[in-house]
DNA sequence: ACCGCCGGGTGCC
DNA sequence: ACCGCCGGGTGCC
């Protein structure tokens, strides 16, 4: 059982619910009477539906016919209906029609009743037949082959044909299908991050997709009807525009930046947005212009946290039986985060052995506030993105507190929310904000979550109202070929948003191994995807080409004098640890823990950038206490340690400290105290009120560092310059950057750089705009006497900043958390980058480095298991593979 | 429906 | 004439 499968047999109804797991077990020649009172038309070879009526108040058991647009088109005669009522009541089998000929008669039709079911209820079915005087035969090949009358007798078409066969089928039809999504487009002008060339197709494919007056994929007209070419239906009406598709882009080609660039972009009439300058245009709205962007859990963690992840990690020593079945998913991660915050404190300091000493009698705190650092993030990519002076309206529904008037959404840009938010709405009925508002965008975020149509989550998506509609994911088929059913839902593409005619169409064809099925579903899915993986090409070059990135760990050796200072310091850290244990106050004193931790992995670095210790004083009153412990934990944030947010798990951001001394980023910590009524600290529970929050002060320049004339040299700087040195000696060309959280270490560095005459630069978190940006621009510059070494900060500046003229990187000291490192050296390793990237990790020997190191791969361990990122996989879901491969989604 | 069925008109050849 | 036959009216469930 896979993780995914199991999430699956949770959600998913089962049996009767599966054609596919039916077999076909007879098929009869009926009548479809009443032809003249009904609107509805088929084609020759076309389905159509069978529908119960047992309300019809001439014979109860009516069995009505229905075309593929649910227009009724007959009924069963009345003898034969007689017995289909009763198979069809209960449940024996599922009876399909294709009408063969007579498609332009005016009473009466004949159709080719197909019954599917379990083979224990074949003699059922047939005896029922049998007493109303009806045999069952095999004539037909039944629905399966209903796309071609001329075929429709012959066999052999049900060839199951192997992968390899398929996947050349399909790479054939690739070719031809490829349409030119290469066109690119500028975005508006109020996006100011340039867009790489596949994200103007993307954007350039998105746009043509909304303002497409064409008529949606597959439908041709053809003397004055609408013909499907998938299907071979034709209407007379025009079919409903599909504006929107699957945007299915690999992770990290930028969908996010890329639909907001949509948003802003392509606004009515394929103009922009009007957006509000600082110098104040007025806005004037025809319509209700507000985008709904439904936003889910990161990325990297799409798949949900169910039950039998919190078993996982009740093996690993956890209790898990606080936890209640109905919010598995936010307490999943929230045991998760808990688990990782205490991992890496017992372990860091060597007593794994109290590893999962304590746990937490309650953890029903903090439910949703792992959704809004996801949303946070959201908001954090509209900001970077978008020109400072412009003003988007952005409103983020979330949160007990948030503001249910229709008015208010009407008026904004982009509405924020979560799937769960909006299904609660839903789930009130008639009160539903997000529900009364005629959208222009809906914008599905890691749209494959909502995947099974049952889900009220599904049902509430389904439910909105809107002239566009997006669905982003890395993965549109996330086990089953079902969740597909749910996205064309979604789009509106019809017929396949009625589940029966995307079951005959193409689930079952496709599962039971049928090629047109399978071209079928591969035209469905080409004309409203988007898709491109790292690897892809456009004309003739890799998307998203880099160079190599190779990782070296150096590991260093402590002099002796370093060592024995290390070990001191480590014992007296132990003894203080060991004694919060005995006390059990071990949380309570949170601060004082990384404190110490801070301090050995100071001396790892250079013993000159540990702080004068004050030791563990005897606490006076409480109040004396946190205030001592307050300025202990600003100590180690303003060493530049990059410390975790125990709620995101991510670095800090606009770090707070609580009364009881424990750190989180401010957005985290108020939704925690917003979602509770009596709120507590996720770490200690301890009472925790909003304006008992500490603001961190930012990081302030520490008095010196020895960086005078008592410097002295360190193992670990020693290392570094060796390598330096080194590098120089084989190309001067080569740059550097070199990495630390403790920008006083960076100071201590600057020393020997001009002691031999490096020409370097420097950019951390304290310096100016102004500053950074010329020291950026000096570092990329590569003409003679510009600096070849950059000190870099590990958390310095954003996302965009681009050190591609370094070729090395230097990672001077482990940081609790890997993604920080890695975007560190996406700095350099990235776009334009041309020289493969050489990173060197030193890690010293022995010490709480090397702890932290092992604890980076536990946390990715434990984060693998947890999400299931890496899964056996079973037939049935070797096969999904299959096709997800062919599909190439 | 170029059918079947119903029910009124009609009634030797 | 309590039938047969004719031909018009009519027609899903």
């Amino acid at each position: 059982m896979t993780i995914s499968q199991e999430i699956a047999n949770l959600t998913e109804d089962s049996g009767q619910d599966l054609p596919e797991e039916n077999v076909q077990i007879g098929s009869i020649q009926g009548t479809v009477v009443g032809l003249r009172y009904y609107t509805g038309t088929v084609n020759r070879g076309e389905m159509v539906s069978l529908v119960r009526e047992p309300q019809n108040p001439y014979d109860r058991n009516a069995v009505m016919v229905a075309n593929v647009y649910g227009r009724q088109v007959g009924h069963i005669k009345k003898e034969l209906a007689a017995p289909m009522a009763y198979i069809m009541d209960n449940n024996l089998a599922r009876v399909e029609g294709v009408v063969p000929y007579g498609e332009t008669n005016k009473f009466s039709m004949p159709v080719n009743l197909t019954f599917w079911s379990k083979e224990e209820n074949r003699d059922a079915v047939h005896n029922q037949m049998r007493r109303h005087g009806f045999k069952l035969g095999t004539e037909f090949k039944g629905s399966l082959i209903w796309y071609s009358t001329k075929t429709s007798l012959g066999r052999d078409l049900l060839i199951f044909v192997t992968s390899y066969q398929l996947k050349n089928a399909f790479d054939k039809l690739f070719d031809d299908l490829m349409e030119d999504k290469t066109r690119e487009m500028e975005p508006a002008e109020a996006v100011c991050t340039a867009l790489l060339p596949h994200q103007k197709q993307a954007l350039s494919w998105m746009t043509s997709r909304e303002n497409s007056n064409d008529l949606p994929p597959f439908w041709e007209e053809k003397s004055g009807l609408y013909f499907n070419v998938l299907t071979n239906f034709a209407v007379k009406e025009r079919p409903e525009k599909v504006l929107g598709g699957i945007l299915a882009d690999d992770m990290g080609l930028g969908k996010t930046l890329t639909t907001i660039a949509l948003i802003v972009s392509n606004f009515h009439n394929g103009k922009p947005l009007p957006l509000e300058q600082i110098t104040m245009c007025c806005r004037t709205l025809t319509h209700t212009i507000v985008i709904l962007f439904i936003c889910v859990d990161h990325e990297e963690s799409c798949e949900p946290v169910s039950s039998s992840h919190l078993k996982r990690l009740h093996a690993d020593g956890v209790s898990a039986d606080t936890i209640e079945e109905d919010a598995p998913q936010k307490k999943g991660w929230l045991l998760f985060c808990v688990l990782m915050q205490c991992t890496l404190l017992f372990e860091s300091l060597g007593l794994a052995r109290f590893f999962f000493f304590f746990f937490f009698k309650e953890v029903s705190y903090a439910q949703n506030t792992i959704k809004t650092v996801v949303l946070k993030n959201i908001i954090d990519q509209f900001e970077q993105h978008i020109r400072a002076d412009v003003t988007l309206k952005v409103y983020l529904y979330y949160g007990a507190e948030r503001k249910r008037s229709v008015k208010l959404l009407s008026e904004q840009d982009v509405v924020l929310t979560t799937y769960n938010v909006l299904s609660s709405d839903f789930g009130n009925k008639a009160n539903s904000p997000l529900h009364k508002v005629n959208w222009l965008r809906v914008v599905l975020d890691e749209g494959h979550v909502v995947r099974n149509p049952n889900a009220l989550q599904s049902k509430a998506v389904l439910e909105l109202q809107s002239e566009r509609r997006w669905i982003l994911s890395g993965t549109p088929i996330q086990n089953s070929l079902k969740d597909l059913y749910m996205l064309m839902s979604f789009l509106k593409l019809k017929p396949f948003d009625v589940k029966e005619w995307w079951s005959r169409i193409i689930q079952r064809p496709v599962t039971m191994g049928d090629r047109v099925g399978l071209k079928n579903l591969q035209v469905l899915v080409k004309g409203i995807t988007l898709r491109r993986t790292k690897n892809s090409k456009v004309a003739g070059r890799m998307l998203v080409q880099l160079p190599e990135r190779r990782v070296f760990v150096q590991h260093v050796t402590l002099s002796e004098e370093e060592r024995e200072e290390y070990e001191q310091v480590r014992k007296e850290g132990r003894k203080i640890i060991g004694r919060y244990f005995e006390e059990g106050t071990i949380m309570t004193n949170y601060a004082d823990v990384l404190a110490i931790l801070v301090r050995l992995r100071q001396y790892c670095c250079h013993p000159g950038l540990v702080a004068k210790y004050t030791g563990a004083d005897d606490p006076g009153t409480p109040n004396e206490l946190r205030e001592h412990l307050i300025n202990k934990i600003t100590l180690v944030l303003n060493s530049g340690s990059d410390e975790e947010c125990a709620i995101c798990l991510d670095s800090l951001r606009q770090p707070v400290i609580t009364y009881c001394a424990h750190v989180y980023c401010r957005p985290c910590i108020c939704e925690v105290i917003r979602s509770e009524k009596q709120a507590r600290c996720p770490l200690c529970r301890a009472q925790i009120k909003t304006r008992e929050l500490v603001e961190y002060p930012g990081e302030e320049m520490q008095a010196g560092a020895a960086t005078g004339e008592n410097w002295r040299s360190s193992s670990k700087v020693d290392a570094l310059m060796s390598n330096l040195l080194k590098l120089r000696q084989e190309d001067p060309t080569v740059k550097s950057l070199v990495v630390s959280q403790f920008t006083r270490f960076m100071d201590l560095i600057e020393v020997p750089l001009r002691e031999y005459g490096f020409s370097f630069t420097r950019l951390d978190g304290t310096m100016a705009q102004k500053t950074r940006a010329k020291a950026i621009q000096d570092f990329q510059d590569s003409s003679p006497g510009n600096p070849t070494i950059m000190l870099l900060s590990l958390k310095a500046g954003g996302v965009g900043i681009n050190l591609t003229a370094a070729s090395h990187v230097f990672m001077m000291d482990p940081a609790w958390n890997p993604a920080a490192e890695d975007q560190c050296v996406d700095r350099c390793h990235r776009l334009g980058q041309s020289r493969d990237v050489v990173i060197t990790k030193f890690i010293v020997k022995d010490s709480v480095e090397e702890n932290m190191v092992k604890i980076q791969k536990k946390k990715q361990e434990l984060v693998e298991k947890a999400f299931g990122v890496k899964k056996p996989m079973d037939l049935k879901q070797a096969r999904m593979e299959e096709i997800r491969a062919l599909m190439e989604i």
